[in-house]
DNA sequence: AGCCCTTTTGAACACTGTTCAGAAGGCGTG
DNA sequence: CACGCCTTCTGAACAGTGTTCAAAAGGGCT
């Protein structure tokens, strides 16, 4: 019962990676056990080891392509004439994918790995590059603002998107009514972009920006 | 080895969430299980059987304290004659547990009912009056905003601080260099309020609000 | 003293991730 | 062809999880 080698051991990963994507997105994220992947792939548990370092190892690698492809798509809008409409382009994307995906999603953003290990170099570029993506736009909307502030900026905006996604994900905005997480994307951007974008050109100190200071 | 008696009921179930805050506290959420409880109470695990409906029971009324204590600071502070001043003391005792009491929090905001079940009305209500407070301080702000302006309004703001809150937990913030939240929480609110409160007095089709309407 | 009724438990069930000795099978060499 | 090697793969076990339930243990009442 060993070597049956119908596939190859890279082709057996990207098997295991892809039965983890549709066992999530049709059961949801508490279905998801080793066992419940071997069977479906028609090995035992203990192969995936092989394949793998550990559970969070294989999500990890899940993850990776999940991000990849909402990278894709936000870099495809980052060429936008008008950094405004790219960055709401962008957070669209993030948002749908929370929407139309919302196990693989919260695969993603709420998963923890086991004892607070930290998260190896190849996946944290990924969750790194996000924000460089935000920042660059927020450097054509204001190019004179510092570093200092597009990246205070980037992760603040995208935070909050963030925060609105999370809420989406987890049915937590039909409470007490419901409210559209699109115009709620919609209502952040515009505003503290507005805001952002027309008071950060001036000196940090300036306490009157905004007409009455206080 | 039964009916100690050494404590009520209602005693053992306010003994058991406090020991379950303890641990929590102490060794963070994956130490958390019904056999540690019941050990660090010197009982049997299925005593807490008897006390609450199950796991998911417990952590609500663990989970109903935290927003308990979260409310009342809120609360107090709803009375500042400053609305603006208002929603930042409030936003910023909502990032202050999740930065003190980071596993507390995390089991508020990042637990999931077992098998999809919808959450108890006793517990639901908690979660929607911290909107409704949101929402009372905008209205002081804007009264010239509708219902529906100040419901998106608190929602979005409140998701976004919400998103920063969920990355602090989480030490996304510190890939790609430290981002300071309490600096993001106040980016958030300040540049949101700006322009939310400068707009949403206009008629709901203008495009022009913003000078140049693109 | 005997009964009842509440409180409490031990043991079991069905799961989970993970490890590891050893089996199974393809491949190169004698 | 046969032998041994080496990779692939598995079965079984370990330690843990939430949950259930018959039965035991003990306090209170008649």
């Amino acid at each position: 019962m060993a070597r049956r080698n119908e596939h190859s051991k890279p082709e057996l990963r990207a098997l295991a990676i892809g039965t983890v994507r549709t066992l999530v997105a049709e059961q949801g994220l508490e279905k998801l056990s080793v066992r419940e992947v071997a069977r479906r792939l028609g090995y035992a548990p203990a192969m995936l080891y092989h394949l793998f370092d550990n559970l969070d190892d294989l999500i990890l690698h899940v993850n990776a392509d999940t991000l990849d492809s909402l990278l894709d798509r936000m870099d495809a809008a980052s060429g936008m004439e008008n950094p405004e409409a790219a960055l709401t382009a962008m957070a669209h994307y993030y948002l749908d994918l929370s929407r139309a995906q919302t196990p693989l999603w919260q695969l993603v953003f709420e998963h923890r790995m086991a004892n607070g290990a930290e998260v190896p170099a190849w996946y944290a570029r990924r969750t790194r590059s996000l924000f460089l993506i935000v920042e660059r736009q927020l450097q054509r909307l204001a190019p004179w603002a510092t570093e200092e502030e597009r990246r205070l900026g980037a992760r603040t905006l995208w935070g909050g998107l963030h925060g609105i996604c999370v809420l989406q994900a987890n049915n937590k905005l039909d409470v007490a009514g419901d409210a559209d997480p699109r115009a709620m994307v919609d209502s952040l951007l515009r505003h503290y972009l507005a805001d952002w974008s027309a008071t950060t050109n001036r000196s940090p100190g300036d306490a009157s920006r905004h007409g009455d200071g206080a």
